[in-house]
DNA sequence: CCTTTTAAATCTACGTCGTAGGTTTCGCTC
DNA sequence: GAGCGAAACCTACGACGTAGATTTAAAAGG
């Protein structure tokens, strides 16, 4: 608890103080976050944070920052098919997803439009277009799979303080279907779902793009 | 500003104090909703809502509960096909989600077990199963199109405190191929882009229960 | 080597928040 | 009309985000 003399270096900078962010909201989530206790952890006064980074919402920007940082390291290379570069773009994201999962929630609320986000995108535009793809089916495709990735991410992720919770148990009576059909609900969250949901996305994308192509 | 006396009724009761909640989100955004502020639109002492609503937390799952309902109420006739049931129950979802764009964010948070999200869902299930799809696919099929509309909607509405904010000018240099789409990236957030993008994803259901059927 | 500048970090303080605990008052039943 | 439960209020506490002023070590200039 030694606390610094004013003026002594504590090295800060904005990439120190972001990584710590985003260890503290991994370890006590969104709701305890704040700049005082990121500050304790850091063993710094809180209005030195103030100094890199220009308030609250700054901080949660540069914490959605890094973490999308993660996802951009593993592209593959670049000879393979749109479909390729699709799969591996929503698999990259979702073990980011699932490595930060208290983090999750700032991507899908914050407007994504950093430097390695817009990469990611053009990537899979590019791949869609070389593909052949009509110009169209291109311009939707990839918004229609963030949207779901997003959408499902944060559902198995939970975005609450503590996970998704354990499904409540259902009343068979007034909802005879599901009751029916709940062996095959209960791999909620696993990889194989998440796998035959992202195919039932691309799968639509491949019609779609058949279908225009001749009208 | 006139205060009551202590031991007079206000007429508080858990519906009307989400009413008041669901009305102040939507005028000030979450961030600036809490107890106190709600309290003082109802001309009433923050504690007197404690009585009613465990906490801030409940007082939220009211709200997500209360804008949740007034999507139930348009169900349609039973007769119809599932691509029906799954258009109008995504129609009305949407049609809720820009009725009350601060609130939205909450929904795609907080687990759905309410009564209402229950039967919508249950809904959506039987059509699917009644029409013969096989049981894989209907199990994950709604969970698909909830993923994308909460993803889709939540990206249209902004989430934050101030809507999507515009699209910032993008490097065409940079990223050529999005550049080249940018006329057909426009219609961000239109009705047009909404049914296409719906279509993408009940096309998908559709190709996947026909591959399925006959393996 | 001494002075001046500058930037980093700290200290103080204000208004707001969620809410625990205690107190007051109304309307009801005996 | 005495007693009681419920509804509302009052007070108070700790934590929060951050504006503004202050201190001090290190860099720059002579």
């Amino acid at each position: 608890m030694a606390r610094r003399t004013r003026g002594t270096s504590a090295g800060l900078d904005r990439e120190r103080i972001a990584a710590a962010a985003v260890a503290l909201v991994d370890r006590d989530g969104l709701e305890r976050f704040g700049v005082r206790r990121l500050a304790e952890e850091l063993g710094v006064d809180p209005m030195s944070i103030y100094h890199h980074i220009r308030g609250k919402a700054a901080l949660l920007d540069a914490v959605s920052e890094a973490v999308l940082a993660e996802v951009a390291a593993d592209a593959g290379e670049a000879s393979s098919g749109w479909e390729e570069v699709a799969r591996r773009t929503a698999h990259g994201y979702r073990d980011m997803a699932y490595r930060h999962p208290k983090v999750f929630p700032l991507l899908t609320t914050r407007a994504q439009t950093s430097p390695v986000a817009l990469a990611a995108l053009e990537r899979l535009f590019a791949a869609m277009r070389a593909a052949g793809l009509p110009d169209q089916v291109v311009a939707d495709a990839p918004m229609v799979l963030f949207s779901f990735l997003n959408g499902h991410l944060l559902a198995r992720t939970g975005g609450g303080p503590d996970g998704p919770g354990p499904m409540p148990p259902l009343d068979a009576g007034a909802h005879p279907t599901m009751a029916a059909l709940a062996p095959l609900l209960a791999d909620f969250g696993s990889a194989a779902e998440f796998d035959r949901m992202l195919d039932v996305v691309l799968q639509g994308i491949r019609d779609r793009a058949a279908r225009e192509e001749t009208p």
